[in-house]
DNA sequence: CGCACCCCCTGCCGGC
DNA sequence: TGCCGGCAGGGGGTGC
């Protein structure tokens, strides 16, 4: 479910209302997750001040007053929610943070493909991940060029790779692509300096355009609040297959790519 | 090296 | 109406 624009949302909605407030209980009602939650996990982050709550990639990363960092991956179906106070649990509510201010944040997730853990700093950005941040300065037509550099992975597996880029995944893949006017299927190292220039315009436009709107609510996604993105109305390819080129009214395709449906315009993209 | 295929887990949707 | 297979935004492992 959530890839960068989602995440970016949840982190700087939550902000605001996070940051500076000190954890005065954890509950975990179930440990189940895609890793088991550590048994020191609540004792980790009770009393701990909160001081920067970000996103890394597709993680969330709450910053402590010990240095340390408390991450939350939501996988596919994960979700934070605050509430103003007690709450009856819900479903899949596995995780339960209480504020000093009274405020509740909780962790649901109906699949359990998600984490929650507590690095140490030196921990932290092999936890996170090694590719680059779509959006920051690196982010540059001859740095992409360069990883990309005789490698024959497909361009829409390559952008999906955390240890390369971090943050895309399966939807803004294909918007991206799209937005490049690039076949999904081409070989990432073939690609030309032209191509590039609008892969890295794709990456900019697709996702700023995306965190404008809240993110993609597909299924599952709400932000901290529980309120809907709106980004999926602004799809041209995702899920779209049979459908009308936007641009120029040819049929969108489907086709499996490194075992995830991808979607483009066979007229559009090349 | 790249990817097909398996797993993790639950829910929903379409076809029969 | 009900059951069943397939698929879903994530990632990780194996083996060809």
């Amino acid at each position: 479910m959530p890839e960068l624009p989602e995440v970016e949302t949840i982190a700087r909605g939550l902000a605001p209302h996070l940051v500076g407030r000190r954890v005065a209980a954890v509950e975990v009602r179930e440990r189940r997750l895609r890793e088991r939650v550590e048994a020191g996990f609540a004792a980790a982050l009770t009393g701990r001040c909160i001081t920067a709550l970000a996103r890394a990639g597709k993680t969330l990363v709450a910053s402590l007053d010990d240095g340390r960092s408390w991450l939350v991956h939501l996988g596919m179906t994960g979700r934070l929610t605050l509430h103003d106070g007690p709450t009856a649990p819900r479903p899949h509510d596995h995780v339960q943070v209480v504020f000093d201010d009274g405020r509740r944040l909780v962790y649901n997730d109906v699949r359990r493909f998600g984490r929650l853990l507590i690095v140490a700093p030196e921990a932290l950005a092999a936890a996170v991940g090694c590719g680059l941040e779509p959006l920051g300065p690196e982010a540059r037509p001859d740095v992409l060029a360069g990883r990309a550099r005789r490698r024959r992975l497909s361009i829409k597996a390559f952008l999906m790779d955390q240890r390369l880029v971090l943050g895309i995944g399966n939807i803004y893949a294909s918007e991206i692509l799209f937005h490049a006017g690039v076949r999904p299927r081409r070989q990432a190292g073939s690609l030309t300096r032209g191509e590039w220039g609008r892969i890295v315009a794709g990456i900019r436009a697709v996702l700023e355009d995306a965190i404008a709107c809240g993110g993609s609510s597909i299924s599952d996604y709400r932000d901290g609040f529980e309120r809907f993105g709106s980004y999926q109305l602004r799809h041209r390819v995702y899920d779209r297959a049979g459908d009308p080129c936007l641009a120029c009214g040819a049929r969108i395709r489907s086709a499996v790519i490194a075992g995830r449906s991808s979607y483009y315009c066979p007229a559009c993209q090349r």
